[in-house]
DNA sequence: TACCAGGTCTGAC
DNA sequence: GTCAGACATGGT
């Protein structure tokens, strides 16, 4: 095991893990236990100091993973500087956020379920999937589930995902993950955020929004602005906006916030989620 | 108990 | 292209 040990003014781990971009995580007495892909790790506070334990050839991967090679100082002043104080004082709330560098396939299967969803429910979904198909590992020693490998999602029916408590979503898993299987998602990549986008939306479950978390969270496509109920009520309330159509009120945001709108969109959400 | 949740799909117009 | 209604299920 191997402790990296980072300034903590832009990295708390409560604020990263608990603003729903990330499903696959345990509150412990001491810090929080995080699952990514096959990989495990601990993260906690000491002093002023965010700590991220992990295996020592898993270093790089959390150090990626928690995009901890990214300034957020700048991030945080664009918010403040939009011209409308929630926005400042979301990025004040929020400031500890860090958007995660998720594994793309366990990104695009978490964020089918995320659809008219509760965020706990989603959890303990997406955690019954893994006890049932992912490969078992040990973190220390304490045993721990893999995300399931796409070919271990393909090769099971809808009734199984109904059955994992998917509810009508089983029918999008069982198609997305046939497909996944044979196509990969090595080809998007490289693809600009609007093109990225379109080929997202034509997996099975995936809309517009869903498409924007994955591009967010799956990608770091930080141009990407996902506009859920959430971010409507936000709109509404603080930015005093009038349209109704989600992709309008996206187009909005990104005019606003431009390449920054996938950090600012999660204060947003954090914000409004936690102190409704 | 009702309403709601990080929406998408389908069919009608 | 736009819009209403259906959709499973458990949290609050």
């Amino acid at each position: 095991m191997i402790e990296s040990i980072y300034d903590g003014e832009f990295f708390d781990p409560e604020a990263t893990l608990a603003c729903g971009q990330v499903f696959r995580w345990e509150r412990k007495a001491e810090g929080f236990r995080v699952y990514a892909g096959d990989k495990a790790c601990f993260v906690f506070r000491r002093g002023s100091k965010t700590v991220v334990r992990s295996r020592e050839e898993d270093e790089e991967y959390f150090f990626n993973y928690f995009d901890l090679g990214r300034d957020y100082a700048p991030i945080a002043a664009r918010a403040a500087e939009c011209g409308f104080p929630a926005a400042a004082e979301a990025a004040r709330f929020g400031r500890g956020i860090r958007i995660l560098n998720q594994e793309p396939e366990e990104t695009i299967f978490s964020f089918i379920l995320s659809q008219n969803n509760h965020i706990p429910r989603i959890r303990a979904v997406i955690g019954r999937l893994c006890a049932a198909l992912g490969e078992k590992r040990d973190f220390g020693n304490e045993a721990y589930c893999a995300f399931p490998k796409t070919s271990a999602l393909a090769a099971q029916s809808e009734a199984f995902y109904r059955d994992a408590g998917c509810g009508y979503r089983a029918k999008y898993m069982a198609e997305t993950a046939r497909r996944l299987a044979k196509e990969g998602t090595e080809s998007l990549a490289a693809l600009p955020t609007p093109a990225l986008r379109e080929r997202l939306t034509a997996f099975s479950g995936v809309g517009p929004k869903v498409a924007d978390c994955i591009a967010l969270f799956g990608f770091h496509r930080t141009d990407a602005f996902p506009v859920d109920t959430w971010i409507e009520k936000v709109y509404r309330e603080e930015f005093g906006g009038k349209l109704k159509d989600r992709k309008k009120i996206a187009a909005y945001f990104a005019e606003l916030f431009g390449g920054c709108g996938g950090y600012i969109q999660q204060y947003l959400f954090y914000s409004k989620r936690e102190r409704r």
